[in-house]
RNA sequence: GGUCGGAUGGCCGAGCGGCUAGGCAGAGGUCUGCAAAACCUUUUACACCGGUUCGAAUCCGGUUCCGACCUCCA
């Protein structure tokens, strides 16, 4: 098998993928800001790398996965007096700020169970490390990267950029940064206290409303936005680790501060691999709370949103996001959707069918093409929908030998049956649980029984309609009766 | 205004110098009492204008559209 080759952000070029330490990978990847439900932006990140990390597991690399919670300390972007972003829900729904960030968390959690993403190996809290946030903060002013005004800190872009590369990654250079900073795209508090506009905060002051707010050596505060990142990366990955992943959006300016931070501190590139996954658009746009255009992930799996006429389940989800390389935009739509599903289907049948191919002495297909095809497009910077694109074409070769136009003997019939599921479930991690026909089929047993429910009640038939009703009551579902039909749900 | 990335058939989406991408939809067929499902076969592309080349969706230049980001929203 040869070498994974990756798309590095830092060079903007395909490298080899080379580990620090032989065997055992470090990667870690932004996580959600727990303040609204989970949408479908929030969802191909996760899976992106769910996927990347499977593959490196499937390659016995030792993976240690960390992606965090980000429960303190942002600011509501859109035109507001710099609350916590966090602060302001809690307000509006009278409840503890953290008993949001949980309930919120839970719901993340939820959701990426439901796609099959496998949790982090370590899950930091922001707020659970405030003290190394603020160590980190301390050792960069004693650096003289940073400094203090009125309890708040900022970096020093100046200075660093004497000696660093500030911009490294996302390509801008300062000055281009101080041009375009004219352009009014948005009016921050505490501006005026910055030495330059390029100056981000690592550290702010917290005024008396804050409920956040921690003990630092500069007052009472909370951590700036990219900190938290840096800190937590380091402590469990150490001061250089392999993968950092993210969104592009987060490329600047959070990933470059990120950098910025941590050579400071620790005079390390903290990553070897910086690898960002394209956004999900919807008409275009990208998805996100802030533009109002998202769709809740329940909202998907339900159907309950008007861009949709039924519910589409988490395993069509998975498969449409894969279907697509990482580092293009991906447009969602029902009818890109239901292209995914339907195609999923005819897939996974032809999987269901590998155990009972009747063999014969020789066999007139062949795998081994496909198989060094599959493993090509994964090493060609996780090509996924290449390798969905030959998986289909093993599916033909199944249906072919099915049909008994072509044979197959028991050893490729082994051979075929380890590939799919090696590739289909262990790599691509599509969920094994049959979750969106079930669904489906119950709908339409329930559609029939209903109708024919509603066809002896014409009749008046009762003692048929209410033999139904009494059955289903039974069977712990329960019918509704009502001016517009009858409606249904499970108790 | 600056930085970066896109424009591929009805839809989603690969390819990145010559070779059918793939899925869905459409068309034809097999099967079937009729359907459905399943399976087989198959039509339709490379934003525009120049250039390089024996040969360009793929490289170069220009044009037009679209998107993301531009520091205290991950």
């Amino acid at each position: 098998m040869s070498e994974l080759i990756i798309y590095n952000t830092l060079g903007r070029k395909l490298e080899p993928f080379k580990s620090l330490v032989p065997q055992k990978v470090g990667m870690y990847v932004c996580g959600p800001t727990v303040y609204g439900p989970p949408h479908l932006g929030h969802v191909r990140g996760p899976i992106v790398f769910d996927v990347l990390r499977r593959y490196l597991s499937f390659k016995d690399y030792q993976v240690r996965f960390v992606r965090n919670i980000t429960d303190v300390g942002h600011l509501v972007g859109d035109a507001d007096e710099g609350e916590d972003k966090l602060q302001k829900q809690a307000k509006l729904e009278q409840l503890e700020p953290m008993e949001v960030a949980q309930s919120y968390t839970d719901q993340y959690n939820w959701a990426m169970d439901q796609l099959n993403v496998q949790r982090p190996s370590i899950e930091p809290k922001a707020s659970g490390h405030i003290i190394e946030q603020i160590e980190m903060i301390q050792s960069i002013i004693d650096k003289g990267y940073a400094y203090e005004v009125n309890g708040s800190v900022y970096f020093d872009v100046s200075a660093y950029s004497k000696k660093h590369n500030y911009g490294e990654l996302s390509g801008r250079n300062t000055e281009d940064l101080i041009a375009g900073a004219g352009n009014e795209s948005r009016s921050l508090e505490g501006q005026e206290e910055k030495k330059s506009p390029n100056d981000f905060a690592l550290w702010k002051q917290a005024t008396p409303e804050h409920i956040m707010q921690w003990t630092s050596p500069w007052g009472k505060g909370y951590p700036g936005w990219h900190i938290e990142c840096s800190a937590m990366s380091a402590k469990y990955l150490g001061e250089s680790f392999d993968i950092h992943g993210g969104g592009m959006d987060l490329l600047f300016p959070h990933h470059e501060c990120e950098i910025a931070q941590s050579i400071s501190a620790h005079n390390n590139e903290p990553a070897r691999y910086w690898v960002h996954h394209n956004m999900i658009t919807i008409n275009g746009q990208k998805m996100a709370k802030s533009l109002n255009n998202g769709i809740k992930v329940t909202e998907l799996f339900e159907g309950q949103h008007p861009l949709l006429s039924r519910g589409f389940g988490p395993k069509t989800l998975r498969f449409f996001v894969l279907q697509a390389h990482y580092r293009g935009t991906l447009d969602f739509s029902e009818e890109a959707l239901l292209a995914s599903e339907k195609g999923m289907k005819r897939l996974e049948s032809a999987i269901g069918l590998i155990k009972n191919l009747k063999t014969s002495d020789s066999a007139t297909i062949k795998v081994d093409d496909i198989k060094s095809a599959i493993f090509d497009a994964l090493n060609d910077d996780l090509n996924t929908p290449i390798v969905i694109a030959h998986l289909f074409e093993l599916a033909r070769r199944i249906q072919i030998v099915n049909d008994g136009k072509e044979t197959i003997s028991i050893e490729m019939r082994d051979d075929l049956d380890q590939l799919m599921h090696q590739v289909y479930y262990n790599i691509l991690g599509m969920p094994k649980i049959n979750d969106d026909s079930s669904q489906n089929n119950l709908n339409e047993v329930m559609n029939l029984v209903t109708d024919i429910r509603s066809s002896a009640k014409i009749e008046k038939n009762y003692e048929l309609s209410d033999m139904i009703r009494d059955r289903l009551k039974a069977a712990g579902i329960t019918l509704m009766d009502s001016k517009e039909g009858t409606t249904w749900k499970i108790d």
